[in-house]
DNA sequence: CGACATGTTGAAGGGGATCAATGGTGGTGG
DNA sequence: CCACCACCATTGATCCCCTTCAACATGTCG
């Protein structure tokens, strides 16, 4: 068991992004003991059911949250990148209510939930922060809902990428762009509740607005794919400027 | 402001089932303060965007948490009966992601977030208890996920009233049962992301397993409806054994 | 009793699933 | 360095679940 405060530094961005934190909780969660984790692609690392002592951050890759159905279907119900703890609420509740599998070859660092919690249980704001990016993520699957329940097939998809095109850059962005995403078209159909076969047709009526090939995400017209997308960032948090972050707990 | 400790209390023993509280954080629970509040059938109270500085406790009625797409398609991304805060969420992230609409006539209990938080605030256990009921919150929206994206029209129904049928007897039972549920069919249907006009006629496919009329659910062959549904009630983190109900802060 | 919401039924059309085959492409080992 | 293989992308043809549109029935509440 190592310190690994360098990876750690996305996660705690990540939270000081929405959340008030002071020096020492910062410092505290640089401190936190972590183990480095390499997950061959396509590999369960938490399965349903089971429980687990720690949580996992994603450090590099793509993790995804996956439900099934009773005919083996898969449905990806969150997708998870660098900097995110993929199942934060494991603090709070360790048995896993769905399996998280890499979707890419990906680097994770494992933080014992003994350890989260009593840095939780001495910071309160700590704990407020962690409580908060649980919130953001149900926000996200509140989306996810309505974007697989009464969305085309050719919105869904916009909506998705452009979701993650937001989180990969979290500063609001309004403009072409291009990055790293090394997802399959079938990894896409199992997030948006389709099929390959259309998510292939519905990604070639996105030509000259948005792509995906050689592992990259392009973005060619944002404007055009978040109108499409019906995308409106604001459930994201993203952007929060510094004054508008909320701090319940006391100054530690 | 008055104490609302009589409704309170379905509240508390929502929390207690999942979380261990000692009796003093108990009592702060239901002294929190509260304001009651009727809200007609169809009305939004509280809309997309909006921030705000309470939380809303069912009391009565059904509340449902709503998306919307750009043609006005509305999807239900979750629904709330006695017992749930509807916005628990908004304690740490008060701008709401989406819109509540009672679903029925309903009865509130508002609960000014100062208050919810000053508890939170001085006893950890009491936050960790609301953390944790946000955290079910996501893994029953991670379920809508997956059964909204993967599974058929029939499926999905049956999942839906299973479901609720847990929820609303918080025991564990296995067999039929008949319980008031005043939602109607378009209800369903925004829960589903189906038509009305298929609700009807899956609802029908359903005779003799399960039915909605006289707004009352009917469950006269839980075996099988739990069957068709796919249902398993573990992401409903009822019945938890006290032993197994999990505790990081300390004894208060 | 009248008005409006909700439930029910029929007919027709389409969006996306399904099935099946072929074409790429990167990775691996000989 | 090439041959092979596994995985992924692409395309065509067909089917069907569910939507859509439209009408009518039923219920409920003032």
């Amino acid at each position: 068991m190592e310190h690994g405060a360098d990876n750690l530094q996305g996660f705690l961005d990540r939270l000081t992004d929405r959340s008030v934190l002071h020096d020492n909780e910062k410092a505290a969660i640089l401190d936190l003991p972590t183990r480095v984790a390499q997950v061959e692609i396509h590999r369960d690392f938490v399965s349903l059911g089971e429980t687990t002592d720690h949580v996992c951050l994603v450090v590099d890759g793509i993790v995804g949250r996956f439900g099934q159905n009773a005919t083996g279907g898969r449905q990806i119900t969150a997708l998870h990148i660098a900097g995110d703890m993929a199942d934060l609420h494991s603090v709070v509740q360790p048995r896993a209510g769905s399996a998280l599998q890499a979707l890419t070859p990906t680097t994770l660092l494992r933080v014992p939930h003994a350890a989260l919690r009593e840095v939780a249980a001495r910071y309160p704001a700590v704990a407020e922060a962690l409580w908060r990016d649980c919130a953001v993520d149900a926000a996200i699957l509140a989306q996810w809902v309505t974007n697989v329940g009464r969305r085309s097939a050719r919105t869904r998809l916009a909506h998705l990428l452009c979701e993650i095109a937001t989180r990969y850059r979290a500063e609001g962005q309004r403009e072409a762009s291009s990055f790293a995403f090394a997802a399959t078209q079938s990894q896409l159909a199992d997030a948006t509740g389709m099929t390959t076969v259309h998510v292939n047709r519905t990604l070639k009526s996105l030509q000259g607005i948005a792509s995906l090939s050689n592992r990259t995400i392009d973005i060619q017209d944002w404007d055009a794919l978040s109108d499409i997308g019906e995308f409106d960032a604001g459930y994201l948090q993203v952007d929060i400027k510094p004054a508008d972050r909320i701090r319940i707990a006391a100054p530690a």
